[in-house]
DNA sequence: TGGCTATTTTTCTATATTGCCAAATATACA
DNA sequence: TGTATATTTGGCAATATAGAAAAATAGCCA
């Protein structure tokens, strides 16, 4: 069955993906305050330099980022940071479903502790 | 090694994720502009029922999406239509990418045919 | 009740992703 | 040249995901 949808949802999705990630979430808003090296970002995650490595080659790959070698580092750097502004809306999203589970519980009379800021 | 994250990057992620299948992109576009059946869904898409009732889930998990039954059917529809703001930017990374693409080419010497509108 | 329609769940297979280790590569510099 | 540093690559095991078919569930209506 499976058929093909226009090829822009693919490469829409395939950026979405690479966001998608926790660690690759989090070196994209680093880059966001400032470009990094592999080294940097590998002390400031705690996993081993090759995974680290590897999530920057995905994002290299989906084109968030670009890397640049200066002295003995490559130096990588968010590509678009309108990327940024997703939070805002993944955050509207979190605290929208947030809510719904709390009325949720409420409606079954289920106290709930008071929500955590 | 393998260190736990703030757990708000897993939230975070976990939208992206979903939102990361081209398949299911094109619900969230599709439920933008009207709400929407499994059954119409499964029909503009051309996959079996189950494998679109199942992005339904993921989308549905991730709270991206509400679900209504009416009558014999369950209606969808988008529950923060913000996530459609991300089109724009998702568009300027994969421009970027293209332009970046043409660049290499042509310092290489390259001819390349005019880029596709 | 029985059959119909809409949807989800289960099960299966194939494929992709993640994360670590070890090894390879690249480069600076003494 | 040799050594240290920075990064990437290959390999592997564990886990997750995608898609389809079949079975299960739920509501409707004759």
């Amino acid at each position: 069955m499976e058929q093909k949808l226009h090829p822009q949802y693919e490469a829409r999705a395939s950026i979405l993906k690479a966001m998608g990630h926790p660690t690759r979430l989090f070196i994209i808003e680093e880059l966001h305050k400032s470009e990094r090296c592999v080294n940097d970002l590998t002390e400031m995650i705690g996993s081993d330099v090759s995974t680290v490595s590897k999530h920057l080659s995905v994002l290299k790959n989906s084109g968030l980022v670009l890397d640049e070698k200066r002295g003995t580092s490559i130096y990588y750097r968010l590509c678009c940071p309108c990327v940024l502004d997703f939070i805002g809306c993944l955050e509207t999203v979190l605290k929208t479903n947030a809510e719904k589970q709390m009325n949720i519980a409420q409606c079954c009379g289920i106290k709930t502790a008071s929500p955590v800021r």
